[in-house]
DNA sequence: TTCTCCTAGTTAATCGTTTAACTTAAACAA
DNA sequence: TTGTTTAAGTTAAACGATTAACTAGGAGAA
C-alpha cells in the first residue's frame, strides 16, 4: 500500500505539503503541485480514508439501517438514498436487522426487537458514521427504540412520536385521493379493506377515506370497511365477506396492494369480473401488481423520494450539528395514483 | 466521546492494561480487570473502531457492489450475505453502481461501464474494506471489468472467464430439470422462449433443454425455439407465434418469470387456457409470479443461498490471504422447482 | 544471601493522515 | 539600509487504538 510519505519522499516534499496538493489547501508553488502530481499518478496512489477519518473526526460514511431487505419498499428507498450520498460523497454502511426472520412477522418480543436495533446502533457507532437513516415498517411506531446519539437520526418509512426527523408520505391524503378517484369514476358503494385497528397509517387513511366520502356527500355505510392485516389471506377473506352482502359494494379500495390481489382471486372464485362488475384500486404500487388480471390499479408509494429526501435532510443536519443547531421537521410526501385496468365506471 | 484514554485515567491504570482488557489479551490481574470493567460500564465506552482498524490494518467490513439494487435478485443475495457477516462481525458497505438508470438498460457503453465499477472499487480500496463481493447480471460476462487489486473479490449472479472466486447457479440443471418435469407430466411438444442467443445462461439453458429431450427421445423442433430479451413484451410476443403455429406445443418453457407473464397474456387474448390448453412453467421464482393467473410454477433461483457461500467463501479467502495462499473456485448451487398452477398434463 | 523466573503491569512507538505553528528566503517599502 | 510582509515550504503533534519491549517486585531455588 503506497502511503502519503512514499509520495512525499519520491517528489522530495514533505508529507504535509502532499497532504496539501491533495487537498487543495495550503500555499503550494505550480511547479511543486505539478511534481505531486505526477508521482502520485506514477505510483497509483490511493488515500487511506481509515486514517484520514481517524484525523479529521468524520467518515462520509452513513449508516442505513433497515428491519429487512427483502421487503419490497427498501431497496427504491435505497436507491433514493444512493442517488444524493453519491454526488455528495457519501458512503452507505448498511445494516439488515433481518427482523422478520428473526422474531417472526409479529415482532412482539418488543424487548429482543430493542436489543436488536441497539446493536445496530452500537455497530454503526463503532464505526464512526456521520449519522444513521432508519428505514423502519411504516406500521409500527418506532419511538424510543433508538437510543439517543449524539449524531442525526432521520427516520423513514415509520412513525415516531417523538419530535425528531421523519420522512414518510401522507396516508390520509393518499386515501383520500384514491377514494376520490373511484367516487369520480361514478362509484358511490365504495368498500374499503384496512389494516390492522391499531395501526396508525390504516388509521390516518380511514380519515381520508370518510373525509373523501363527506366532501361528496356520501353516506357512510360501516358494512363497508372491513378490517384485514395486509397480507393477501386477508384480503381474500374480506373481499368474500363483502360480495357476499346483500347489498354489495361497486368498487374496492385495498389498503395494500398483496390483499388486492387476494380481493381478485376472492372474485375469480365468486365469478365477478374485475372491472366490469366490480371496481378494485390497491395501495403501494408494487411491481408485482402491474402482473395482476387486471392490471392493478393503485396508488404508488414515492419511496425513491423518500429514500432522496432523507439523505439531504441527514447532510443539512450534519451540517447543523457542527454549527449548534439543532432542528428537526417531520415531512410527508404525496403518493401518484398509478391507472391501469381494475377500476371502470359502474353499471346502469 | 470516550475514550480508551479516559477509561484509563478513570481506573487509574494504563491505556495499555484498557486495551488488554478489552481484548482479552496480556496479563492482567482478576482484581484490575473487575476495576476496568466497571469504569468502561459507567462511561458507556464504546470502542472507535475506525483507530482501531488503522493499527491492526483490517476494518472487518466488506464491500458489496451491486449493479442496481432495485433488480429483483439482489436483495435476496444480500439477505444471505448478511446472514453470515453478522455471525462473523463483518459490516457491509454497499455501493449501488445504479448501473442502468445511468447507462439504460443495454449498458452498451463499455468504457462508461468500467469507469463506474473503477471508481466504486477504488471508494471501497479506500475505505479499506478486507475484500468485495460484486453482485453483476447474470446475463453478462463481467471478465477484466473490476481492476486486479491484492484483496479477495468474489463475483456472484455474474460470469467471469478468469480464473477467479465465483458463485452462481447452475443453468444446464436448472433447464434440464425444469423441461424433464415436463415431460414427466406428459408433454413431448415442449417450446422454449430464450434469452439473447448472445447470453451465456440462455445459451446453457438451452443445451440442459436439449439433454432431457434427448434423454428422452424426443425429437427437437427448431419451430419451438423462440428468442426473447428476458422482458415481458418479447415473452408475450413469442407466445403469439408459438401458438399460431399449426402445430403448436402443449408446454411452453420461459426462460425468466416476466416473460412467462407476457406468455400468459398472450393465451388471455387468444382465450388458450393455461393450464388446460397450455403449460407454462417459468424462471427465476420472483415473488411477483406467485401473483399471476394461474399461479406461476416456476424454477427459483437460489439467491439467498449465493449470498451465504459469497460471505463464506470470502472469509475463507480472507485467512488464506494472510497465509499467502492463493485459491479461487467456481462455484454452482441448484436451483428448485416450484409447483404451483401453471402446468398440468396434455390432453388426450 | 543471591540469582532466576514470573506476574502484572507501564512506556512509547506506531498505523496514515491533517494542520497549527514555525522557518526561510525573496519581495517590497520607507 | 533596515524592517515588514508574503509565499512556499517544513516540523511535529495530534487523532484513538494496539502491542513490542521494558520494568518492578515478589516467589522460589540454590
Amino acid at each position: 500500500m503506497i502511503r502519503l510519505k512514499d509520495i512525499a519522499e519520491r517528489a522530495n516534499v514533505s508529507t504535509a505539503t502532499v497532504s496539501y496538493v491533495l487537498n487543495n489547501t495550503g500555499n503550494v508553488s505550480d511547479k511543486t503541485r505539478e511534481k505531486v502530481y505526477q508521482v502520485l499518478k506514477e505510483m497509483n496512489y490511493k488515500p487511506n480514508e481509515i486514517a484520514r477519518s481517524l484525523k479529521i473526526k468524520k467518515t462520509s460514511t452513513i449508516g442505513v439501517i433497515v428491519e429487512d431487505i427483502t421487503t419490497f419498499y427498501v431497496p427504491e428507498i435505497i436507491d433514493g438514498i444512493n442517488k444524493y450520498a453519491e454526488k455528495l460523497g457519501f458512503s452507505i454502511l448498511l445494516v439488515n436487522l433481518r427482523i422478520y426472520k428473526k422474531l417472526g412477522l409479529k415482532l412482539d418480543n418488543i424487548e429482543k426487537y430493542k436489543d436488536l436495533i441497539v446493536s445496530a446502533t452500537n455497530e454503526l457507532l463503532s464505526k464512526q458514521v456521520d449519522g444513521i437513516i432508519y428505514i423502519g415498517v411504516h406500521t409500527r411506531d418506532v419511538t424510543g427504540l433508538i437510543p439517543e446519539i449524539n449524531k442525526p437520526i432521520i427516520y423513514t418509512y415509520c412513525y415516531t412520536s417523538s419530535n425528531q426527523d421523519s420522512v414518510n408520505y401522507d396516508d390520509e391524503n393518499a386515501a383520500f385521493e384514491a377514494t376520490k378517484y373511484l367516487i369520480h369514476k361514478g362509484h358511490s358503494k365504495i368498500a374499503i379493506i384496512s389494516g390492522p385497528v391499531d395501526s396508525v397509517p390504516a388509521h390516518r387513511r380511514l380519515i381520508g377515506y370518510h373525509r373523501a366520502l363527506m366532501d361528496h356527500q356520501i353516506s357512510f355505510n360501516p358494512a363497508y370497511i372491513k378490517t384485514g392485516d395486509w397480507e393477501y389471506q386477508s384480503g381474500y377473506e374480506m373481499a368474500k365477506e363483502l360480495l357476499k352482502n346483500h347489498d354489495p359494494p361497486s368498487a374496492i379500495f385495498a389498503m395494500s396492494d398483496v390483499m388486492a390481489g387476494g380481493v381478485l382471486d376472492a372474485c375469480r372464485e365468486l365469478e365477478i369480473k374485475v372491472p366490469d362488475d366490480l371496481s378494485l384500486i390497491g395501495f403501494d404500487g408494487q411491481e408485482c401488481s402491474w402482473y395482476f388480471t387486471p392490471k392493478l390499479t393503485t396508488m404508488k408509494l414515492p419511496l425513491g423520494q423518500m429514500g432522496e429526501l432523507s439523505i439531504k435532510k441527514m447532510v443539512e443536519r450534519i451540517k447543523q450539528l457542527k454549527n449548534n443547531e439543532n432542528h428537526s421537521e417531520k415531512t410527508q410526501l404525496l403518493c401518484e395514483l398509478i391507472e391501469r385496468e381494475s377500476v371502470s365506471c359502474p353499471h346502469q
